[in-house]
DNA sequence: CCTGATATCCTTACGGCATAAAAAGATAAC
DNA sequence: GTTATCTTTTTATGCCGTAAGGATATCAGG
């Protein structure tokens, strides 16, 4: 499921998203000093989701971390939506930053989308976090900062700009979401992309024995080729993943090559 | 949140999904007839899950508009996942399935993008259905078969032509999410896109003072062209996902041109 | 018509979730 | 030591999916 984040208020929402100095260390009154911060929460939290996913994502589970009860989260964090903007927006600082221009902005933006390929596959939750209303914290925006740099040089102009930005994120996501999905599902039921096919095609032939009547075209393109693996050890549906992400991406940067001349 | 489906007796799914004659209708023995139907509790699903989102479907909420309880579905169906499933399948049967062939393949592909962006934004849901191990079901084959045998004609070999497949269902599927939780958000908040983002980056204005230092690149870029609607009437996100799914879909039909030319 | 088998459907219950409210416990300023 | 203030736990509410068992309706065979 899509995980809507950021419903409480916002003006303390981007107090904890930017650090706002005012709530945080500073403090000098009585009662206990608070034993938690919201980093080592927002981290906890992220390693919870990394292995257990977003369904594995609970207060309870975070609390636990820490030898606590859910409860004591909410002094740091007013809800589990604004935890996920900060695990959100925390997650994206290990993304890189600096990419050499030298060999040209094409393939400097193919290591940029391989690297934001990498990061969905470590932290797939990633891609359940509602993209509608951005986050708008710190570390989304020098994601932003460092696809623009990239592509400024391309020299389109501001509306093609922000186009292409919405299609290299949009592209990724989408196909990374299938990859990891594809990984999630061979963990929970623990059978293999080929034993899964293999069973699932015998199924279909005994309950669609029209099939191929049905779906000539399907059928003819499953026939010119069907599972062809280039490596053993990587899974099927990874493999196909990938492949469908660089010829894409290939897809992509020339388009975006013939936008340039155009506007050029 | 994904929603992970199919987690059942794969054969009793399957024969659900393809209304394999042997368990529905054909019964004669004693006991009371069944009074609703698989398809009928599908329908309402899909009506709930329409209108209240994949967090509002629940068995219980699905039951009530039949006045039943949450328990009398399990009668018909196994379980959520498998109701998913059945959905998810049900759905996609009413997407067209006959283009003409006449405008040419480049057109008639931006016809069939266009009404596959108009379903998901009729039903958001059913982008948080995973699609790593695929439902299987009959009408999700005929869309399938329907690509293909725009594609076909392209000439592209089998493999370029499963990656192109992929490619454009990730990017209409990746856009389509972006504007449907645009959609989703402000019917949640109760604020026009435009109230929202005055709002916000008036805070981030006071939490990021040094703002236009740090991200001078994002900086430049917005004020090259902030807001600009070509439609006061539609919300500006929904308006910009618009255009940047017709931006990428051009960009992705002159990827597609290229392979052609470079395979013929 | 009666009886027994079988089906649908409901009630109840369990364990999980987020989180509100209030109580308990710790700490530091006075 | 008292008190105000903060952290943390306890308890409770209302959701969720669904297991188990019981109530009820329906039909076949006698």
């Amino acid at each position: 499921m899509v995980v809507f984040a950021g419903q409480g208020d916002p003006r303390r929402s981007m107090a904890l998203l930017w650090r706002t100095p005012g709530s945080p260390e500073a403090r000098t009154g009585p009662g206990p000093k608070p034993a938690l911060n919201v980093d080592e929460i927002v981290d906890a939290a992220i390693e919870v989701a990394d292995r257990d996913g977003m369904a594995g994502l609970s207060m309870r589970a975070v609390g636990e971390r820490f030898g606590r009860t859910a409860m004591a989260l909410y002094t740091y964090v007013p809800n589990k939506a604004e935890l996920l903007d900060l695990m959100y927006d925390r997650a994206h600082a290990e993304l890189p930053t600096e990419y050499a221009p030298e060999p040209g902005w094409r393939a400097t933006l193919s290591a940029w989308a391989g690297d934001l390929w990498e990061f969905y596959l470590r932290h797939p939750w990633v891609l359940q976090v509602s993209q509608a209303r951005p986050v708008l914290g710190p570390n989304e925006y020098v994601v932003l900062e460092t696809l623009l740099r990239i592509l400024y040089r391309t020299g389109l102009d501001a509306k093609t700009l922000r186009r292409t930005v919405g299609t290299l994120f949009h592209f990724v996501r989408g196909i990374a979401q299938t990859a990891t999905e594809a990984r999630h599902a061979k963990v929970a039921t623990g059978m293999s992309d080929e034993d899964w096919w293999y069973a699932r095609s015998a199924l279909l032939a005994q309950v669609a024995p029209d099939f191929a009547e049905r779906f000539p075209t399907v059928t003819r393109m499953e026939g010119d080729q069907g599972f062809q693996l280039d490596d053993e050890t990587v899974p099927y549906l990874e493999q196909e993943s990938r492949e469908t992400f660089k010829f894409g991406l290939a897809v992509l940067l020339d388009g975006i090559e013939s936008a340039m001349a155009r506007s050029a």
